[in-house]
This record gives C-alpha cells, sequence and structure tokens, in this order.
DNA sequence: TTATGGTTTAACCATTTGGTTAACAAATAT
DNA sequence: ATATTTGTTAACCAAATGGTTAAACCATAA
C-alpha cells in the first residue's frame, strides 16, 4: 500500500537529516537533538520511527554505502578494458564525490570505529567482488597489454588515488596552502592526471 | 630543575594512556574514566596535569603529527633524486605505520573534525613544506630525466599510495577477504610495489 | 620534628544525552 | 458521527560524563 497522499514525509525528512549529522560528526560526535532540529521535528519522533540512536545510524550507514556500492562495481565488474575501466572509473568518481563530499570519509570513519559493519552491509546489496577484475587484469597480463601487476595490488593503487584526496582534504589543503576553489580545480584537473598516471605505469 | 628522581612519571602515563585511548576512539568517543583507567590512576589527577580533556587531547594530538612530519620531509626536503626519494619514502614510510597503525587515521579524521588543528600545529615544530620538492620534479622533468608531471599531483599520488591503505585498513581487508597477518604480508609487499608503481609511470 | 608544597584520592556536582511517557491531534475506518 | 489507529509534542527520567573540591598523603627543606 502506497503512501496516501501525505505532504510530510518526516521518515524520509529524519533520515535525511541523520545523514548530515552523522556525515559530518560521526555516530560518537553526532546528536539527537541536533538531528531533530535539522529535521524541524520533535526528538521524540526519532524514536518513534527508528527506535535508537544505533539503528537510525545504522540507516544512514546502509544508505551511504549504497550510494558507493555501484561505483565500485563500475571498475570491477563491467566488460570493458582495464584501461578503458581505470578511465572511466576515475573521471566518474571523482565527479560523482564531489558531490557527496563527506561519504569515503564517514565510511572508512566508521568501518575503523567498528568493523563488524562490513558483515553487516556485505550481506546486503549488491556487494562488489574482486575475481572479475583480477582475473582480468592476469589475462592482460598475460596477453601483453599490461605490465606484469598484482590485480590486488592495482585494485589498491586505484582506489588508493581516488579516494585518499577526499578523506585527507584538509590535510592537503594545508599542505598545498590552498582553499576550497583551489582543491576544486586540483580535483577537477586529477580527473586525467590519475587516469594517465596509472595507464602510463601499467600499460606496456 | 629536572625531575628529582621518581619513579612515577604520572604526567607521562596520563600521556601515553590518552595516546592509546583517543587514537583508537577519537575525540568524541574517548572517556577521561578510560584514560584515568588504561593509566591505572584517579581521573582527577587528568584535570590536575592537563585542566581539560580538550587540552589533553591537544597534547596528544601534536605528539602525533610531530611524530608523521618528520617522516614527511624525509620525501621532501632531502637531496636525493626523486627516484630515490620515492623508493626511500614508500619503505620508509610502511615500516613506521606499521608500528604506529592508528596513527593517519587519528591524524586525518580530527582534522576533518576541526580543521583548524592545521593552523595551531603548522606554527610549531618542522612544518613540511612542499617547495623544494616542486621545483626538483619540475627540474628533473626538464632534464628529461621524468616524464612531464606536476609536482602537487605526483605529492599527492605518492602519500596517497602510501598512507591510504592503513587509513581504509578495515575496507580493504573487507574486499580482500584477507585477515590481520594477510594485510601485513600484503603491506610487506607493498613496500617495493607501490615504488614499482610510481617510478613506472613517472620515468622516462 | 615539623612546616611546606606538590601530589593523589573519594566524593560530589552540574550538565548533557539517549530514551520514555502520557496526553493530545489528526487521519482512517466503522 | 464515532471509534480507532497513527502521528506528534512537551515534560520527564536515569545514566553518563567532564569537571571540581576538600581532605589526605608524602617527600623534602628548615
Amino acid at each position: 500500500m502506497a503512501r496516501t497522499k501525505k505532504n510530510k514525509d518526516t521518515e524520509g525528512e529524519i533520515l535525511k537529516a541523520a545523514k548530515g549529522v552523522f556525515q559530518k560528526k560521526g555516530m560518537d560526535g553526532a546528536r539527537m537533538q541536533e538531528i531533530a532540529d535539522e529535521a524541524g521535528i520533535n526528538k521524540a519522533m526519532l524514536h518513534y520511527y527508528y527506535r535508537s540512536k544505533q539503528l537510525l545510524f545504522e540507516a544512514v550507514f546502509s544508505n551511504a554505502f549504497s550510494l558507493l556500492a555501484p561505483q565500485l562495481n563500475k571498475v570491477l565488474n563491467d566488460d570493458s578494458s582495464i584501461e578503458e575501466k581505470v578511465k572511466n572509473f576515475t573521471s566518474n568518481y571523482i565527479s560523482f564525490i564531489s558531490k557527496h563530499p563527506y561519504l569515503p570519509n564517514f565510511i572508512i570513519q566508521e568501518l575503523n570505529r567498528n568493523p563488524k559493519f562490513f558483515e553487516k552491509i556485505q550481506q546486503t546489496a549488491a556487494f562488489p567482488t574482486l575475481e572479475k577484475f583480477k582475473s582480468q587484469v592476469a589475462a592482460e597480463v598475460e596477453e601483453g597489454i599490461l605490465k606484469p601487476i598484482d590485480g590486488e595490488q592495482l585494485f589498491i593503487n586505484i582506489i588508493s588515488l581516488n579516494i585518499f584526496p577526499f578523506v585527507a582534504t584538509p590535510l592537503i589543503k594545508g599542505f598545498l596552502k590552498i582553499d576550497d576553489k583551489g582543491f576544486k580545480q586540483l580535483m577537477e584537473k586529477r580527473k586525467t592526471a590519475v587516469s594517465e598516471f596509472i595507464i602510463n605505469s601499467i600499460k606496456k
């Protein structure tokens, strides 16, 4: 039974507000009252719809992860060549994250806080697997398209180069002495610079 | 007047305990009581020596950062070639971090929580600068030793490849389906794999 | 031996925080 | 129209938490 008209989707408002607060402050730093204020509703509603802070947090976390997973699946499971994948992923991922700047750090941070979350999300949703990517790398190495490289290491390299700057943004801004605008420009350049860097390294 | 004998260095014990707790749980997640317990002393002592949670935290943070800065200065300011620097840094850094696994994530996380920390530490200690590294890269490109690459982008690439796996350890363990031992082996391989990857990409 | 000053502790305090409750309002069903 | 379920609120509560205090402890100097 779909929602019967109803202009206020309180449950959705809460999730949206919770997303913002949790992603900025983390589980420990977030306050239920702040989420309620952000959503413009009474604090008791949070518990009415989500029972507890923990459960609300998990809803936000799953939601966030399910945004990232398809991005990863793109590198791992489509049928283009490794070179194509690297190019597409790098450009797409940087565009995507620029719209969700808190996402990577949020996921990494909370996964560090509670590694068991991984198991919980692993079961749900289309969870990325490395198998295909690894065998594809091995095949292209065999065919002489790529220099010898381990698929796992290459995978780590790709995500490191793409994700790290968004996780360590304040650090990079500090070292490079740039502001928000400068950072954006830098990331814009990285859309091609990173894939060139990778391709240069692995292509025979 | 130096410390007069005295077997108990309470102040030091507190810092040590605070280091452990703050690095594992972050500013928000850490509890003063837990730090006191860890140090085996009364909670009031924390305030006696460090006034407040905030000040104790800052002591820990500065201390942590001052461990990392020299590592970075090594890449940035010594006189070896870029290739040498990359090789040395990669190997040294991975060894170093294996001994302080919480360090990178702690710094990044708390810098995200409060970007103003950067200014505070920037003034103290031998703070890493990029200038020399950038001009050296430009020079080696000019001389035809390196393929054309921007020094800033190369810097970001180097630290991304080296630091990210330690920041996103649970994520990587999850994707690669490996345990602690497997992760250590993987990082051991990276001591050479990462520098090869970089050198392959930039050397003419 | 006894002041003296720094060190340590147990008890306490005010505030914050996640969570509950009971009453009330607004739909929805009968 | 009226009963019943669903949504919403203000007030409340117990536990946790950072911080304080006053008294005790203890080494050293007079």
